[in-house]
DNA sequence: GTTAGCACTCATCATCTCTGAGTGCTAACT
DNA sequence: AGTTAGCACTCAGAGATGATGAGTGCTAAC
């Protein structure tokens, strides 16, 4: 594959995302660093649609990529541009400190990406899963009525108030807590699970039958604990872009669980996927930038951006790159390692 | 006005609604009630665009209704439809029963709303202004970390996490519950102010300085809870909505205070208000059912629609008016109150 | 007061032509 | 052999033209 076509499909790539429009010869051969007549550029055209990467929308038209050509172009000549730095620092705050919750920094890279690239933004929430259960308690609050409340040693605070058929006696409520202390603190929230929480149900419920609802409380908590929750933000940006099919974006945005799926099968560096590559998460002429953010070295969750397929990849890259290794910082116990400037690894391999 | 008069904007309205089309002298006179020929038709139409009333997009089309014409039809003319037995206990299942919490109530409310008619819906949350603190728990969970609980009367719950810059002692802890249980529970939430805590910030600072940020937690937390918040949900419907201009909607989704200002201003019983009606919420040609539920006889909060003028009003004020009454009914204290079937007192005027 | 009849209006749709951007191919040039 | 100029060709898109028909207002008769 020659030098020249590559350049050249990048300047195609290139125009088609800045322009909207198919990209003919006679437009190329005016860039700067191109140096050829457009009917050598016609030449490489044809020969780049012949090998599957350009087409045309039909004959009297320029050319825009196919898929592959998009592919090719982020995979092997594109390089991402570098972050300046005030954009780093404005991405900081937008981000928020260390002390920012682990959802709420999540929230955050969601909200900036949305603002930035005026593209949805997807992430996912960091499951706990290797922390453990450091406090519940049980606090009545009203006639018949208890808040449950679940700490995580991550700092996650799940809570849900609860109805019994009685009002629990001072000693019958120390006997639960005390109970229940014994037996989750300290657990891990992986290790949590439907039986444990049955025989939970069966023990308190040899000593008052109508504990048992604070048991299915809790219960209930710690599967929301555990449950990885995917957020769309700004899914209305897709809605105002031509490029894509409005019945699709709504179909896509009210069924997330597909895109949770898919993300699940994704693997660690950023990643670009094209809509209809995948059949299970399907807009047509859709693109996903993604990438998985660590916590103390083990992947956590996800962070991605969804716009058209004619989108900036050069730039949107960095940012979603940059906020991955950022909050995998800000989530990680270990300080002062400062984060890497740098940025590579694009394995976008479907 | 004529009586035959009203029944031809009705028709107007009716058909329109239908169709979406302009409506002619010609299909209305083809319809069930109508006795009388095209011409005479032709001539009511004539006077009641005169009237203002009706209009004409172009000479040689149909009518369709002005803002006039709507309100007249809405105030005066149309009567809305009975809800279904079997409407009213699906409704009824989708909301939750009286122990689903306040928040969640409002939101199936939306959520019920949106698929029924196919319209966004606009809740807000009911205020507790008039619960009182009914519980503040700080609870250790890590080092120099520290979960703040705030509870009300009415059940809500709002916790956050709080960073100290040291630990505190068993009795420097003791000591800050203690002081802020006395200073707050029973307080109604309407009396939480800034002063109030900023004496409370110079009170404990005097016994040790590093509590006030747990004071500055609280103070958040409470202004969380005196927030009146207000969602939107399905706004994408409204997307796929012809009638409506979609960068209008785009901007209206990003702007919910707008809204949420106009609510405020708001009476009780139903109300349709028009965008272009009003100057702080515009959206051309949307129009927005409300209603305010009711908490203990109190107005806590609204709930509405939002959709093309041409909407189905007659199918879809019952369903606002329903929910708004059962959820006043679910959140007031009093029991047995059976929820009236009856649907009257549409005050309208903007 | 109501209706039939008729001339008139005008959006919409289909058809047609014109234009220009872009192509592929060939022949000349380096 | 690779590059370029030239040229005939294609075809989407923008206007122009004309037919169609739904709908109107007005007048005169019932």
């Amino acid at each position: 594959m020659d030098g020249r076509k590559l350049k050249i499909l990048a300047a195609v790539v290139d125009e088609y995302v800045r322009t909207g429009e198919p990209v003919g010869s006679k437009a190329i051969s005016k860039l700067e660093n191109i140096n050829v007549s457009s009917a050598t550029i016609r030449n490489d055209m044809a020969a780049l649609e012949q090998m599957g990467y350009l087409e045309q929308p039909h004959t009297s038209a320029g050319r825009i990529p196919t898929f592959a050509g998009y592919r090719l172009y982020i995979d092997e000549i594109m390089t991402p541009s570098d972050l300046p730095d005030e954009e780093k620092s404005r991405l900081d705050e937008m981000l928020g400190g260390k002390d920012t919750p682990e959802e709420l920094l999540v929230q955050n890279a969601a909200a900036a990406l949305t603002e930035i690239t005026q593209c949805a933004a997807v992430v996912t929430n960091a499951v706990p899963r290797f922390s453990v259960i450091s406090k519940v308690e049980v606090i009545p609050t009203g006639k018949r009525l208890y808040v449950i409340l679940l700490i995580t040693s991550s700092g996650s605070i799940k809570n849900k108030a609860c109805r019994l058929e009685f009002d629990l006696s001072h000693e019958q409520l120390e006997f639960f807590t005390k109970y229940v202390e014994e037996n989750l603190s300290g657990v891990s929230v992986d290790e949590l699970s439907d039986e444990m929480f049955d025989k939970m149900v069966a023990a308190v419920s040899a000593y008052m039958v109508s504990l048992s609802p604070l048991v299915r409380g809790i219960c209930e908590l710690s599967e929301d604990l555990r449950q990885q929750e995917l957020t769309i933000s700004g899914g209305e940006k897709l809605l105002s872009c031509e490029d894509l099919d409005k019945m699709e974006v709504v179909r896509f945005i009210e069924h997330k669980d597909e895109l949770s799926e898919l993300l699940e099968g994704t693997f660690s560096g950023i990643q670009v996927k094209f809509g209809s590559e995948s059949d299970s998460f399907a807009i047509g002429n859709s693109s996903l930038i993604v990438s998985k953010y660590r916590k103390d070295g083990k992947e956590a969750g996800s962070l991605g951006v969804i716009g058209p397929m004619r989108v900036d990849y050069k730039k949107i890259i960095p940012y979603v790159d940059y906020l991955t290794q950022k909050i995998s910082y800000l989530m990680s116990e270990s300080e002062g390692d400062i984060i890497s400037g740098t940025v590579d690894d694009y394995d976008s391999k479907p």
